[in-house]
DNA sequence: GCAACTTTGTGCACGCCTTCACAAGTGTCC
DNA sequence: GGACACTTGTGAAGGCGTGCACAAAGTTGC
């Protein structure tokens, strides 16, 4: 994915710093913005690493650590000037251009994601709707009429559509997500509970609900005394383990 | 209650090997039962580390030493038997007992979630649906009465609810995630856009579409053609780059 | 202009995670 | 019964991310 070293192509150049910011720290980025965003919005005009990581909710080396990757931002005695932050990470991440979106299946959760506003105030536009159902074609959702599925690779083309969002039940996230890429979509935000193959140079990433809730589970299982998740036959083996 | 170990220093006897599982792994575990479970309703009883890594998309060896963790579960020279290492993974995520969950906040999001049927087949139960406004207390959906916030601690304590989803506004999640933890809520799954704080021993784990969305347009804004990205500012800075 | 104070940017050490590579088992075939 | 083929389980190495601690750099007050 990151294979900025060709021997012919310049290093990226037009994204000015940009070169090498760990991933883990360009997952930090969108929280950095929002906790600026909720600064700008209380008119304050500058900030120091303790009190941003604070309200950012990770610790203050980590935070200048990262605002390092982009350039030197900060001003030592100081502090950030939230404003000018604000936008430098945004232009980091690419929110000062808008990208359209395409949503595809349009169910209880496709639904719920084209209602969504949070997209739009972040620089993403909802440019598409799309399902395989065809008595969901036509319908309205917010705004927007539901495209049937034959039609996926036009609007791409026509709307110049990088990146799909994925909310078909899991059977179908492999082939949607085919026809996508070879559509030319190029980002996948994957909803449907599917291990899905994508070629080099496509990112994918996925949410997914149960995974998180099993997580939560096997941690909950450890705390509220462990006696009470004995089933017969685990109480069985712990019997055995003690008595042998 | 923030350790296992609360007067006794007993190694968390009940659930056998369990010891000191790492997190990356715990994370991993979901996708394994996902595929073994494909695995099963294909009539597969053995599989090698080799196929199963790659139906999990994963490194083979990272998952033996995954699988490890948890006990000696496969055959040399034969593999894995698909049922009875699905069964461990399930007892070792704790998903042998099924999880009562309340959902906070039942609107575009809330809707889908109570309506998605990928809960019950994974061992969790929706138990209760609580929203603030009171007009839509009593609604019903998907076979349950929304229940208005007042009730939410009874609920809790009645219904023997350890799980809480927050699907309310950001400006709400804080409060919201305070009631659950002091009417003993001890897992949070967040889907409002907001840092929460909570207590040393509740897991807090949050699902942020916009954040993944943002981590996605940075990747893609480094693709194709970094030049169409370019600002009248950034050209003026790559400009002199180049010239100076 | 200087001293005291504040805050950034980063070198460094530590720990976790990933991956390779292989010895140690297990089943099969003759 | 023994050689062979196969696959697991794990030691070791390397890479990445985190957080401490501090020097460098800037501001304020006099
Ligand atoms: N509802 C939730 O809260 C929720 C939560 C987490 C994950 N998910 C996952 O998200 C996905 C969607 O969930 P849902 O509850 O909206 O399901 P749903 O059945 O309500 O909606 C699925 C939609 O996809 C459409 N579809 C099916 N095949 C298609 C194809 N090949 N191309 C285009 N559209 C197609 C269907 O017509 C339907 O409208 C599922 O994979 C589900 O597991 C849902
Ligand atoms: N809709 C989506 O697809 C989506 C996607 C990602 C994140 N989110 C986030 O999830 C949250 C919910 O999104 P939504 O689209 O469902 O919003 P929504 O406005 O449709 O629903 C919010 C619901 O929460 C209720 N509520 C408000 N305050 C409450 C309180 N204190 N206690 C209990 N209930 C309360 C409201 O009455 C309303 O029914 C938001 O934070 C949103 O940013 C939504």
């Amino acid at each position: 994915m990151t294979r900025t070293s060709s021997s012919t192509e310049t290093p990226t150049p037009g994204v000015p710093p940009a070169r090498g910011v760990p991933e883990a720290t360009v997952a930090r980025l969108p929280l950095y913005l929002r906790a600026l965003t909720a600064l700008v919005e209380r008119g304050v005009a500058t900030v120091s690493s303790e009190e941003l990581a604070t309200s950012a909710g990770v610790n203050s080396a980590k935070l200048r650590k990262d605002l390092s990757y982009l350039g030197s931002y900060g001003t030592r005695g100081v502090g950030y000037e939230v404003d000018f932050l604000r936008h430098q990470i945004s232009r980091e991440i690419g929110l000062t251009q808008d990208w359209a979106v395409v949503i595809v299946g349009i169910g209880n959760l496709g639904h719920a994601l084209a209602n969504y506003g949070g997209f739009a105030s972040r620089g993403f536009r909802i440019a598409a709707l799309v399902d395989a159902d065809p008595k969901r074609t036509g319908e309205k959702v917010a705004g927007l009429e539901v495209r049937h599925t034959d039609e996926l690779e036009q609007l791409i083309n026509d709307l110049d559509i990088h990146i799909g969002v994925v909310a078909t039940p899991a059977r179908a996230a492999q082939p949607v997500c085919d026809r996508l890429v070879a559509a030319g979509v190029t980002s996948i935000l994957n909803f449907a509970p599917a291990i899905v193959q994508v070629p080099e140079g496509v990112d994918l990433r996925k949410v997914d609900l149960s995974t998180e809730l099993q997580i939560l589970a096997y941690h909950e299982q450890r705390k509220n005394g462990a006696a009470l998740a004995l089933t017969a036959e685990q109480a069985a083996e712990l019997a055995e383990a003690v008595n042998g």
